[in-house]
DNA sequence: TATTGTTATACTCTATAACTATA
DNA sequence: TATAGTTATAGAGTATAACAATA
């Protein structure tokens, strides 16, 4: 893990027929497939990429299912809150609300207790759509990670976890 | 696992004082915690915030990182073979590789049996830099994942290589 | 003074079309 | 014709600064 193997030979002096080029197709991903970083992230837009595939009938993104199921979860939730949890900032999350709200999905309501916030609530078609979608979500995640025994997708998820709380 | 839960109640009357506002500053994150895509996402932007903060000082971004260790381990690779292994897209790969040559990190030279195809080379300052930053790579994988042990370090990897292989 | 929501804007990342040189 | 590398450009995602209204 800590040593990292040397060159075969210093590429210093390029002569004409030096070093083999890769022989095909085949790249050696070795090192990189060592890094608890690199299979992360791999793995990541492999599962994404099939989220985004069947989520776009229902015309969400990945930040947009999140901010449904965040506000089915926690009616009245403040923009602020929506930023803090998923990692967005407050110029970006702007649009994205505006947007659910003019397809019907989502109203804003004056806070209760603070002036200036507006507490976020599903209307009965978001409520619709998010069911569905999660679903879908529910789906999708068992095809994308069909290889996974029930076991093992707990124990994956339970390390994920034990990297980011 | 499959099923969704039911929303505790139909919002569709929007009474004043209907739904709790979430209390204080906790946010309900219960069923985007059970995805293994929202998990893994999580993970990788948590590894990747370390990646980025630790590899400023050599002046690489992951992709960056990515390209020296596989030019590293596969003298002689063309732009097509990182591009299809790194999933980045052929105009993007150029400006990335024209940077690392500017710095005298890669060089490239043409292609021994396909002349339309150029090799990528590391330079001794690109093995130097590349040596370096390997390390310190290793060094922030375990900092970055240090709530797990070895053995759990390598269950993680193997069940994440075995969702995008 | 600090915070919520907002506008404007810039920067980065990613994606598409089209061209050239070679296979 | 198909592929490697390239250019130009568009779009999406992410970033900072600054402001009004409220705490």
């Amino acid at each position: 893990m800590s040593s990292v193997r040397s060159p075969k030979k210093s590429p210093s002096t390029p002569g004409p027929a030096d070093t083999t080029p890769p022989a095909g197709e085949l790249v050696d991903t070795g090192f990189l497939r060592t890094l608890v970083g690199y299979n992360t992230r791999r793995a990541a837009l492999s599962i994404i990429a099939v989220f985004m595939d069947r989520m776009a009938v229902y015309d969400l993104k990945v930040v947009d299912f999140s901010v449904l199921s965040l506000v089915e979860h926690n009616p009245g939730i403040t923009s602020r809150q929506l930023c803090a949890t998923l990692s967005v900032l407050p110029p970006n999350m702007v649009g994205l609300i505006a947007a659910l709200e003019r397809r019907g999905l989502i109203e804003r309501r004056p806070h209760p207790s603070d002036g200036r916030a507006m507490g976020v609530h599903l209307t009965p078609a978001g409520v619709e759509l998010t069911a569905q979608a999660a679903q879908t979500a529910a789906q999708l995640e068992e095809d994308a990670t069909n290889r996974l025994t029930a076991a093992e997708r707990k124990t994956l998820i339970r390390l994920l976890q034990k990297v980011y709380d």
